[in-house]
DNA sequence: TCACTCTTGAAAGATATTTTCGTTTCGGCC
DNA sequence: GGCCGAAACGAAAATATCTTTCAAGAGTGA
């Protein structure tokens, strides 16, 4: 018995295949039909026998509307009714372009910041100067030495920076402290690469050891949102990152380094294409040497 | 440890909890969970005896690995996928689904690098327990003082969470030596909170310290990737962040900071909300300090 | 190698769906 | 008004599908 029914298991036009079936239907089966069209999700979760006692019906019923509005069975109308739902819950959109309120449920939080920081990583991939960035690739792979300056949240990235590129078998440092950072700056000399983190571009800290690099001929980065700020004066490269609208509960701050993050995995894994026949054993080697670390038995899971 | 996966079936998050899930799993729930991510469609038209056929296993093994995925049996599981199935019917997703290659030119690294992230946002908002994250978020708002696990890549993660903490007001810390962990550990008590972030789950250094603290009263909340790894046993709430496939040139690290961020940014938030009246004055206050920082001219830009 | 645990599928058991079939209802006709 | 037939309907049997149990097999560490 192969069938075949020949109507094609409708997605949306449910609703419109009822009230077009709806007069050759019989007085239960249009009660029936009624329901599926008003609650679809409600409906899908519903076995036979449920939506026959919800119609006041008997399960008969139920199988003779979802063949007359062309499926083979109920289980098939259930399917379609599952995709509806779960087409109509998508369609809802969340409104999300609100900023974050402060009485939002966490629900929309959690939407509302994964959005928003999706958004910054498109704008940061989109303003992104390839060219620069592909300069500074070269230049970070071809050095004997490589520093990475931040404070505050952009410290954070310059360590993620510095992490991965002593992964890959690099030189390279992300000094903590300002005066450090100064004093290691003028080790640098030609062929080193020194790049600055800064979301203002403004910040004394990072500004004053790019300049002590620049001056003493290493090659120099930054990154920044504000392509025009002081501390580009001495960057040979600029990289810039997205600057996004900011709130009182969405400090400018989440979505910096998010952007920040970006270029800088950009330019690692820039980097690790460069030095491929260095990076993949190295990154390997690593991966080795961590696995000691995690707990012997490996826990329970598998 | 009432374990019962609080994890409400979730619509879109399946891909991401199959690869979340997928360590886990035995080879031949893999081979099922697999079958159900890359066809949707196909599954949902199947059987129980259909799917065990297709993936050359048994119903039993199919049943399991939808109650493993989080649902109460295939039956729920195939709703599910009918529903992904609509989803993806309208929504189209374009995919840039192939992996970064050796030679790939730096405007192809930005671009996926880019998707990929994106997707890893998608990923973890999707399969985010928002009780969970609600339940992290009143511990942390009410906590007399909140510490901070996180060893390499999690460890800034870890600090960024602390820094953030710190300029609402509250106490937190990020120690950076496990044996300072493990001896701050002890000082918790009941209404303090110590939150560890690994993504394996089963980094020692991370463990060690979250059970001191679980063991002395302390509200413990694990941000993981695995949720049955041995952290989840001295964790009051886990969090989970999205596991993406990860290659030679894309460490899984970089995905997993990724969604580790989005977390910790969402509990930040609600704790921001939760504690509005004190965190509005004080981030104003922290800009204003930080004013002073930025070289005096403040620069062209602006 | 042995003991052990974890994994797996076959088959029994439980549910859900479909079909069958007899009862009820309703409209027309005698 | 009462009788007849067709259609509507639901109860329950029959079937399909899903879930659970259990024992054998595979893999692992001692």
């Amino acid at each position: 018995m192969k069938e075949t029914f020949s109507t094609p298991p409708a997605p949306g036009a449910l609703a419109a295949k009822v009230r077009t079936l709806a007069p050759s239907m019989t007085r239960s089966m249009q009660r029936v039909a009624e329901a599926v069209a008003s609650d679809p999700a409600g409906c899908a979760a519903l076995t036979v026998t449920g939506l026959a006692e919800l119609t006041g019906t008997s399960e008969a019923t139920v199988v003779r509307t979802a063949r007359l509005l062309g499926y083979p069975g109920y289980r098939d109308l259930r399917l379609a009714l599952a995709g509806l739902a779960a087409q109509q819950q998508s369609g809802r959109a969340p409104a999300i372009t609100t900023d974050i309120a402060v009485d939002d449920p966490i629900a929309d939080v959690v939407a509302k910041l994964a959005y928003d920081e999706q958004q910054t990583l498109a704008d940061t991939a989109a303003g992104l100067d390839t060219a620069q960035l592909g300069a500074a690739v070269a230049a970070i792979a071809a050095a004997r030495r490589t520093d990475v300056y931040g404070i505050g949240a952009s410290g954070l990235v310059a360590q993620d920076l510095t992490q991965k590129l002593l992964r890959i078998g690099l030189i390279a440092h992300a000094p903590g402290d300002p005066h450090l950072a100064v004093t290691n700056a003028v080790q640098l000399r030609a062929g080193d690469v020194a790049i600055a983190i800064t979301h203002s571009g403004s910040t004394g800290d990072v500004i004053e050891p790019l300049r002590v690099a620049f001056e003493h001929g290493a090659t120099t980065v930054a990154v920044t949102g504000r392509p025009d700020s002081p501390v580009t004066q001495y960057a040979d490269h600029v990289l810039t990152t997205s600057t996004s609208r900011e709130s009182e509960l969405r400090p400018a701050a989440m979505s910096s380094r998010t952007s920040q993050l970006l270029v800088v995995d950009c330019l690692f894994v820039g980097v690790a294409q460069r030095c491929y026949e260095t990076a993949a054993p190295a990154l390997a080697a690593s991966y080795e040497a961590l696995a000691h670390r995690h707990s012997p038995r490996g826990g329970t899971h598998r």
